[in-house]
DNA sequence: TGACATAATTTACATTTGTAGAGATAGTCG
DNA sequence: CGACTATCTCTACAAATGTAAATTATGTCA
């Protein structure tokens, strides 16, 4: 039992992904880092921060004084959790579609376009194997 | 000035993807599709497409004592906003680690991973001209 | 030891989301 | 016209989310 399945909301994501940069960190910290794109105040971030310790994304160990927090939930984890949610709510878990629509919304230059299929085909010679 | 960018929640996609099946539809009509699915009541399933009205998300017209709703976000809107927002907050706008972690999350087979393969040759050429 | 700077804890409150009951209405059939 | 039924409208309420002020505690330096 692990890959806590969780969705982020949008605060928490800018959370989670300071806490990504730094951890182990202290809120204080991870405030400092999103006052400017945010302007959040300590309170706010704290308050995020422990609501996301009980849902089980953040863990925090108290020392001294000190609260310091690390990431359960990992960057891939993460990611995929979006992409899923994303998936299976607007492409119904079709994937070509969903890639279809990707290509469609970002104007992809060459060397992108080249990297894309070349991953395609590493994926295709490692499921031939 | 068009494209809305709204963000739906899990209990509006239901709701809208009901709508895109079948309207221009009614609420009762779409409270007995989503019966099955989620057990929601009249109330439920009004109060959610009357705030997706507020929210622009759908329309209604009033037609004798029937409220006639239909979509104003269309399905490939939303897909894209959905996806929007994955890459934004997920890959922070990088794609090609979006399609890395899409090709890891599923197993595709040799058929899907060909189509993928031709959609990137196709756009290539597109871009190219 | 006292003052200061930091960090923590507590409490709060508005908005959004999920879910729905109760009562009002209007169209329809006998 | 009266009863039924399909809909609608209004109101409600708990949980989650976004945001933060006020208060308290603690470590540190003079």
């Amino acid at each position: 039992m692990s890959a806590p399945n969780v969705e982020l909301t949008e605060a928490e994501w800018s959370v989670i992904k300071a806490v990504w940069e730094t951890e182990p960190c202290t809120a204080p910290v991870i405030q400092e880092k999103l006052f400017k794109p945010t302007g959040w105040h300590y309170s706010t971030v704290r308050t995020l921060m422990d609501r996301m310790v009980v849902k089980g994304v953040l863990a925090a160990k108290k020392q001294g004084k000190l609260t310091i927090y690390s990431s359960v939930l990992t960057r891939p984890e993460a990611q995929r959790g979006e992409l899923v949610y994303a998936l299976k709510h607007a492409f119904n878990g079709a994937l070509t579609p969903m890639v279809q629509c990707l290509l469609e919304s970002k104007d992809l230059n060459a060397a992108e376009l080249a990297e894309l299929e070349s991953m395609i085909k590493a994926k295709k010679r490692s499921a031939k194997k």
